[in-house]
RNA sequence: GGCCCGGUAGUUCAGUUGGUUAGAAUGCCAGCCUGUCACGCUGGAGGUCGACGGUUCGAGCCCGUUCCGGGUCGCCA
């Protein structure tokens, strides 16, 4: 039955206004009430849902079509619009319905294995392996549109500011350092691999020296690491780059883009400029380098405090260099138990932390784990240090500083979600300034790029880089949002001799250099604007726009921890034809 | 690679100390029903308890191995 009829309305639009109008629908069987000579038929597109009455009004043939109609089938309605005798509130189509004169019945579906409900809880794996399904769903055809108008914004603001979308390459050349490439072998070139870009950051900074200016492109990235609910294998960014720029007018062209972004998506308005925190006091007050503000429980060193007690833990920790430090989270003696607080001091074992010491400010006392070694005025001055009242519980860790940041970091976090304290709807967002240009690596014996080699210094910490490189601070910077990572970015060394001090720093063997770099190097001797810019995880921020938990909610097709996608079954053994061709010997198990 | 949680009907789950024929809800099928919208009523079908091995008179339950899924640490310049 080759027969189509041509829609005039989509199913969820239909309004009061339309009372009387004679409409085609096309769309899905969403659910079906049947009375016997009265049928209802929930009607459904990716606009919504809308009721369609079977009666009397049409043939008896038609009306036994209309009783054959089951959940999925993909059918044309012809009728018209009309007010309903019960309104249903809940719906936005739901003063009307459509009375149906014709039925046309486009194709039939086996019953669905999974519910196609806005609020079912099926598994995530059934929802992946039946991912075409699951997108039916009101709320994913809603995050993919939102993800859409995202991307149009994007595209609409960096124009209107005189940015130009390039494509960069797919097939590049493997990246040194950083993250895994996935690798793609040349048939061409026997024995030879192209990697996939975990970002375009070469290209984009070519672009700036071969004078494009300002440059945006919505890239997809390829790294080929472990997954988490906010990383898959190959994610989006919206990625940007900008010649003859410092730090600030990067900030600002962005502060603009993402006012733009909360206006128009969520009618939030963002105050500017956003406030900015460095990198030291982000990780000193917060215990992380993207830290939630929608929330206190600020960390406070206690290093004066317990210097020369009778705790042996403590002592040893500052004595070794490290900190002890703690949270105060309000209000939380009661709502944590001793058990609760066994949990978090095993917790945060994965950190490194070999324990957690507690106190809960009573009506008359401080009880705490440490009262053996601590008088109740020690006590009181530990817990004045965090203007703490009664029934609030002060959770203390000591050891090497990393640690104790990244615990306190976690609990901080944690305990606040289990408070309730993180609101969907509230958007803190912040710059982290003032990165450490270099990390040590215990792994590697040496110092490596905590954002990427072409990252520059501060101007004034530049003679830092040969006598005390761990101390260098970079012109880097991200955007935060509620404890997510929004996005990155740098100014740029556009310096041929700062490039190879760098380079020294690093430990890069001049052979290193070029082989990894050269072409790149080469670049920079025929003039090199000052330039500098961001990158955007897209996926994240749609997340964060829709209030999803995961990445995946806004990612049509996405991969499963595995990095498998369950729908297709990749990736998958190639043919023995494929390998030979390829030049590639598998050793198969 | 480490740690934690999970796998029982199409789906979401319950399943006592190891003990008869493994249950519920929902979905599905059939019948009845003209104002439902989680329609209702009556009846029915539907199970490799992830897999393999072990302990036992007897295993969904205990032990071992393994597979699959989720979270997380490492990792992600």
């Amino acid at each position: 039955m080759e027969v189509l009829y041509k829609r005039t309305h989509m199913c969820g639009m239909l309004r009061k206004e339309d009372i009387g109008e004679n409409v085609v629908l096309n769309g899905w069987v969403q659910k079906r009430r049947n009375f016997g000579g009265l049928i209802f038929c929930d009607l459904r597109d990716k606009t919504g849902i809308v009721q369609i009455v079977f009666n009397d009004t049409m043939s008896a043939e038609r009306f036994e079509l209309a009783d054959s109609l089951r959940s999925e089938y993909v059918v044309g309605v012809k009728g018209i619009v009309t007010r309903r005798e019960s309104v249903n509130e809940e719906l936005p189509t739901g003063y009307i319905e459509v009375i149906a004169e014709d039925l046309i019945l486009y194709s039939q579906a086996d019953t669905p294995p999974i519910y196609i409900k806005d609020e079912d809880n099926v598994s995530e794996d059934l929802r992946l392996k039946y991912r075409y399904l699951d997108l039916r769903k009101l709320s994913m055809q809603r995050n993919l549109a939102l993800r859409h108008k995202l991307c149009k914004i994007a595209r609409d603001y960096f124009d209107s500011e005189g940015f130009t979308e390039v494509e960069t390459p797919i097939l590049i050349k493997p990246t040194p350092e950083g993250a895994r490439d996935y690798l793609v072998p040349s048939r061409v070139n026997h024995g030879k691999f192209y990697a996939l870009p975990q970002s375009p950051q070469m290209f984009k900074q070519l672009l700036m020296l071969a004078g494009t200016d300002r440059y945006m492109q919505i890239a997809r990235c390829f790294r080929d690491e472990d997954l988490r609910a906010d990383r898959q294998p190959e994610f989006t960014q919206i990625d940007l780059e900008m010649s003859f720029v410092d730090q600030d007018d990067v900030i600002e062209i962005q502060e603009r883009f993402l006012k733009r972004v909360f206006k128009e998506l969520l009618d939030e308005e963002i105050d500017l400029p956003l406030p900015r925190l460095t990198w030291r006091d982000a990780m000193e007050r917060f215990g992380s380098d993207k830290p939630d503000l929608r929330f206190g429980f600020e960390l406070k060193d206690l290093a004066e405090q317990v210097q020369g007690c009778d705790f042996k833990i403590f002592t040893d920790a500052l004595n070794a260099g490290g900190r002890v430090m703690g949270i105060n989270v309000e209000g939380g003696a009661e709502s944590f138990s001793r058990k609760d607080i066994d949990k978090m001091s095993e917790s945060i074992r994965t950190f490194g932390a070999s324990g957690l010491v507690w106190m809960r400010i009573g009506e008359t006392e401080i009880s705490s784990s440490v009262s053996k070694f601590f008088g109740q005025e020690e006590l009181q001055g530990i817990a004045s240090v965090f203007k703490a009242n009664v029934n609030d519980l002060i959770l203390i860790v000591s050891g090497k500083e990393t640690v104790v940041f990244d615990s306190l970091g976690f609990l901080r976090r944690d305990l606040a979600g289990k408070l309730g304290l993180l609101d969907d709807n509230e958007y803190k967002l912040l710059w982290v300034v003032d990165f450490p240009l270099l990390e040590y690596s215990e792994e590697d014996a040496r110092f490596m790029a905590k954002h990427h080699p072409f990252t520059s210094p501060k101007t004034e910490d530049i003679p830092l880089m040969d006598t005390d490189p761990a101390k260098v601070l970079a012109n880097a910077y991200d955007i935060v949002l509620n404890g997510v990572e929004l996005g990155g970015g740098s100014i740029r060394i556009h310096d041929r001799e700062l490039q190879q001090k760098m380079f020294r720093v690093l430990k890069l063997t001049e052979e290193e250099i070029q082989t990894k770099f050269g072409y790149f190097l080469d670049a920079f001797h025929y003039g090199t604007p000052p330039h500098g810019g961001l990158a955007y995880g897209l996926d994240r921020m749609a997340m964060l726009l829709c209030k999803e938990k995961s990445i995946r909610e806004v990612i049509a097709f996405p991969k499963n921890q595995n990095a498998v996608c369950a729908m297709s079954d990749a990736p998958t053994s190639a043919s023995d034809e494929q390998l030979k061709e390829l030049a590639i010997t598998v050793t198969r198990e």
